[in-house]
DNA sequence: GTGAAAGCGCTAACAG
DNA sequence: CTGTTAGCGCTTTCAC
């Protein structure tokens, strides 16, 4: 049986209210001698206050959980989701809080597990990439659950989010390839339940408009998450015949631009000499793809740390209403884009 | 004020014991009528026991901590942890227990850390690559507290632990090199704080020793963490003058590996036409190097969820003692090693 | 300045 | 089969 706040009061002569105020330096004061007294016997008997005890009284852990979704398989050896716990990491150690981890769950279990998220066990959650329309985060949030997204919009959600300027990123990158004198740009899009990538769909299409250049709907894939489909798909819109066939693929995600490159290598295409091919987040893995992969870079560790501050804020009642923090995003240039070789039509 | 189990009690007119029969389904039964109401009154109200009143009953958290080493910047941004990682998660999705983060802190603030890890939060302890004398392991251990090793060996310290075997990896390695032809040989030592590094300079030296080979003494370098420190010895060793320069380089871990490729290559040195170089762990980027790197695999993942499981089993006293896991390692061959141009003097 | 005592929300004897 | 009650280890009123 460990030692108890009960031991020390009996050992040190005083009441366990005492020992209390010694431990927690206040609110009431101490004798200094008293005090003393006390902090020795604490020492020696090498106590340590009940965490659970303390959370029962004080109603905070000073513990958040980070959500990640189900489908990734292991989000931590994941581009990704690798820097954004990093993220997250540089906050709660900055202020001394510690971070569970809640993975491995589908978000249709997860629906089914707010009774897991509401047990008091953390005082808050940050969500990584959640469906939109998250029912969990919507039934967390009216339960009084503190709650910030990360990548993820928050729409009529009156949840803290914190996401990069997809649409100007996407702008950004679509306008690059234009200046470059391509005409003919297809756009695969990821999987649709985040926000993230619809708005990538409509900086794309928003750069293509100003530019008055015809989007080809045939042009504009989704390919999901998954990366065989993501192949064929981009085999598809490569084997197109040479009029019809875009010059370059405007991709809503790094994972999508490396499987478009192999895709376009495997048909004997040059990349970017047959097809200009670029990508969106700048994940480490993109300047050792050959070609290097041309992108754009949001500040994954900065966004996330940012995100569990806010949580943290809301948590300390530092802030009350949440917000909604856009970052600002730039281009990074690199191989895998080059003019057209010729210039269509 | 979040709903208590008094409250379903007295919603549904029955007694806190009884609630509680019916939540946790025993140990004593409850008549089926009642145990309907009950439910019925504890789904209206969206009713959800408090973790920390549990825990304090129970003295169980189903939660285990993962302690990294403050050394690691970024823990799960690096390609040794992030697959450690993962395979604790693993393991703690199926046995449906909870992660902890513990990160950023120093060994020694760790040892001064002793009581955040013995406060009860926890149910047991992961250490990941901690110093093979650390004070803070035998105390937690002294203190009663679980706790198990990842990549250091336990020593006298009778603590659970999980590694692989170093020893035989590095022979495997070395003899690799000798086979080959190689006779003039180096080996580049990490930090020496875990038992993994002296480990495989262990197996080096008897594969040298079985082939009947001479060490040279200052071919047995010590580089350490620092990246930069690492560079510059690699190059000093290749500086040497031709008839005491290695023609291979036995690296301790991947990333020396990695550096002392470019320490060699910014000598003008070919990889591995002038000098071949081996490394440890097969870590994800060796196969993106240039060229691809020959290493020993160890099979990480497997190994932390090993790790993990004999922590939750020590938890749930479903063994006593403690005990030493040691994985089995294997060569992977790659292009980062060739014959010696020409046969040692 | 300090002590006694009442809970925080739950579990598990102990009684019927 | 069910209710009463005594804690788990702590914080914080009340009283003095």
């Amino acid at each position: 049986m460990a030692v108890t706040l009960k031991h020390i009061a009996k050992a040190s002569g005083v009441s366990t209210a005492t020992v209390s105020y010694v431990i927690n330096d206040g609110p009431r004061p101490v004798l200094p001698a008293t005090r003393e007294r006390v902090q020795r016997v604490i020492a020696e008997l090498g106590y340590q206050p009940n965490a659970a005890a303390r959370s029962l009284m004080r109603k905070r852990t000073h513990t958040f959980g980070v959500v990640f979704p189900h489908v990734v398989e292991a989000p931590m050896d994941n581009a990704y989701f690798a820097p954004v716990l990093t993220g997250i990491l540089d906050a709660a150690t900055a202020r001394r809080q510690i971070v569970m981890l809640f993975t491995g769950m589908s978000w249709e279990d997860a629906e089914r597990s707010v009774p897991l998220f509401s047990d008091g066990r953390c005082d808050g959650f940050l969500f990584v990439a959640p469906p939109a329309n998250s029912g969990l985060v919507a039934r967390l949030h009216k339960n009084g659950t503190k709650v910030v997204m990360i990548g993820t919009r928050a729409l009529e959600l009156p949840v803290g989010a914190v996401d990069s300027d997809n649409v100007r990123g996407s702008m950004l990158i679509t306008q690059s390839l234009i200046e470059q004198g391509h005409r003919k740009i297809a756009m695969l899009q990821g999987h649709l339940t985040s926000t993230s990538t619809p708005e990538r769909t409509v900086g794309f299409l928003k750069a293509m408009n100003d530019a008055g250049l015809q989007v080809d709907a045939d042009l504009v894939l989704p390919v999901g998450y998954d990366s065989k489909q993501c192949f064929e798909t981009t085999r598809k819109v490569l084997g197109l015949p040479e009029s019809r066939r875009p010059t370059a693929l405007v991709c809503a995600h790094d994972s999508i631009a490396l499987t478009a490159m192999e895709a376009a290598q495997s048909l004997g295409l040059e990349v970017p000499g047959d097809v200009s091919v670029v990508g969106f987040d700048n994940l480490s893995f993109t300047q050792q793809l050959s070609p290097p992969l041309t992108t754009v870079e949001q500040p994954l560790r900065k966004l996330s740390a940012a995100a569990a501050s806010m949580l943290l804020d809301l948590i300390d009642g530092l802030i009350d209403k949440p917000s909604e923090l856009l970052f600002d995003v730039h281009l990074v240039v690199r191989s895998s884009t080059s003019p057209p070789r010729r210039a269509a039509e």
